[in-house]
DNA sequence: AATTAAATTGTGTGCGGAAACAATGATTAG
DNA sequence: CTAATCATTGTTTCCGCACACAATTTAATT
């Protein structure tokens, strides 16, 4: 009478001697059992170690799940724009298995701020929601909302790791900046000098951007005893911004650039390309289709991926699963720190995303 | 009238007039139906994009589908146990969708050969099997043996194009090589030489090794004029072995060696170590823990992961979602050639399987 | 035209579990 | 002592699809 795999529910109300009914009400703790009820098949459920069979289960609740996913505006980012790619595909995904995924983009501030659009998320009412919490003042006000409206949540590329979310994913930042910095020494000497660029709108208040630079100067300072360098905040596109580059590449003794932010880097690529300099190594982030180029040139030395696509995809993926199949979701997902290079480059291109 | 998500069979067949069977019979071109009713349900199925209900399909068709692994016999080889435990994974995770795997062990030759054993997972009549097809011609006749019985496979590790597999889950070897030329030239010089060699029992009929070989000596063929690179195939702890390493040790003018087995480059590495040699870089494959020890202390210097767990882990899943959701295999899976240093194996070692 | 065969179409059941619902027995109040 | 209430237990339906089977229509044969 051995079942080739898993027993049922059928089964072990069989073997406990009491109906499914009761079996269903010991495994969800609907209350309603009598001891001697709950004992028995109890009893039974330590001996056959039971497994529920998921794909039944999620088509008996009649699943339809909606989930809401929130970005910052990508407008032509790239950065953003490839996160977005694997929210869509993520969509295509699942839509199969009945769940439906929308998708809102938010602002620095003013109406489409990431409280407002929250606040609309809400009203929309998701079983889940998945987002990109930038901008940490307001983001966190945002996640207290969704928490007062028991709606769970996953985050990525940004933590907010006091609000408790289901899940996050993204990388160790700190880390990634003593990657950096190790990349940048490889074969450079004691007197070289090195600058960190972070350029963006907002980077000042970013906390996330100043773990990498922590970590880049933690990697020289205990590696190397001296550790000339200079970080400096820029504004895509500003004077400024083009001073400021011009000053750098007019130095001899630089000899390593750090840019934090993925999207920053091509116009310093473009800047070094101009200036015919070639012994300056130059680290960014991404593997965003202008970065390539200048890879491939050997312009840009190393690129550290932070796959904005892949943790959209799975942030996603664990919702979804958490949902229909009330897996687990893991409290910390750090994506490995992927170094790219001129020579391993294709193979990351040509791999898929899951 | 509008349902939330999909529309079912049920709808379809309502708006096409015609019963749920007639829409199903289209579906999968099951025949028995008549040009006007085809056409009908195929007008409808044009205008609403239909995508069935994966799980509400592999629930309606029973399911209980059965696959088999077959790896070489790991003893105590970590890389093939780092397989074998992304074959455990898989498992858990499929059990639950009523998915059988079962594991099947092969010897380079005798009773145990790969098609011995294959011939006896065909008696057991899986669904499916999913194989790392290591000594080319046994492993020929032995994917010839399933496809003769029309069980459908998918290969990892190492591939057999000619055979037309589902799909093969690896890696680009001789870019891996190529790679491998690259960090081991970073801040080199021009008259050094290097070394690579390759360790076990079976080296020599190995096309893969060859590949990694061909790739290394081809980076710097193109990048540096000279070539001072000797290959060396040698059997793990014989004599030989051990004489090879202490003779290369020797050589002042020996800055790198590229080990392309994973298992033997703790041997060197703890050779290197002794002999308190600092200047040779080495190369080598996959994050085992033995590995991991000589990274840590600078003995190894970079490590290319070839992801032996998630190899399995992945072509597991392609196959049981082909058989539970008709999903279609990737011909071609190649992983990322990851670069594994000191500062970043942390970040791989923490990041989960999937 | 009647009979049979073939082609086409419709209906029903089951997959395993969730949840609504109905039924039973026990307990208490009137 | 009966009716009402409650705790416990059993039964049924549904989820969306696949597939077997029954029913119907159409074509072929005598």
């Amino acid at each position: 009478m051995k079942r080739e795999g898993n027993l049922r529910i059928k089964d072990i109300a069989r073997l406990a001697g009491v109906s499914e009914g009761t079996v269903d009400r010991v495994l969800h703790n609907r209350g309603n059992v009598s001891d001697s009820s709950y004992a028995k098949v109890n009893e039974v459920l330590n001996k056959i170690n039971y497994k529920p069979n998921l794909i039944a289960r999620s088509l008996g609740r009649g699943l339809k799940k909606k989930v809401a996913v929130l970005i910052i505006e990508p407008k032509d980012d790239p950065y953003w724009n490839a996160a977005y790619t694997g929210i869509i595909q993520a969509k295509d995904e699942w839509q199969q298995y009945g769940v439906t995924i929308d998708t809102y983009f938010y602002l620095h501030d003013g109406e489409a701020s990431i409280e407002n659009v929250v606040r609309r998320i809400i009203t929309s009412n998701p079983d889940g929601v998945v987002l990109a919490p930038l901008f940490h003042i307001q983001a966190l006000h945002a996640v207290e909302a969704l928490k007062e409206n028991q709606i769970p949540y996953v985050l990525f590329n940004a933590n907010i790791p006091e609000s408790e979310p289901l899940g996050f994913i993204g990388q160790n930042l700190y880390q990634s900046g003593k990657l950096a910095g190790f990349l940048c020494s490889l074969g450079q000497h004691q007197d070289d000098c090195y600058a960190i660029l972070s350029v963006g709108e907002d980077t000042k208040e970013s906390v996330y951007l100043m773990e990498k630079e922590r970590g880049f100067r933690e990697f020289y300072m205990s590696n190397f005893s001296h550790h000339d360098i200079n970080s400096y905040v820029l504004e895509m596109g500003t004077p400024g911004f083009y001073d400021c580059i011009e000053y750098l590449l007019s130095d001899r003794k630089l000899k390593g650039i750090y840019v934090t932010t993925s999207n920053a880097t091509p116009m310093i690529a473009e800047k070094i390309c101009h200036s015919k300099r070639r012994d300056i190594r130059l680290i960014g982030y991404d593997l965003l289709e202008d970065n390539l180029k200048y890879l491939e040139e050997g312009i840009i030395s190393f690129l550290i991926s932070q796959n904005p696509k892949k943790q959209a995809f799975r942030g996603i993926g664990y919702m979804v699963n958490y949902l229909l199949f009330n897996k687990e979701v893991p409290r910390l997902d750090l994506f490995p720190l992927e170094i790219i290079t001129q020579h391993n480059v294709d193979s990351y291109i040509d791999s898929t995303v899951h």
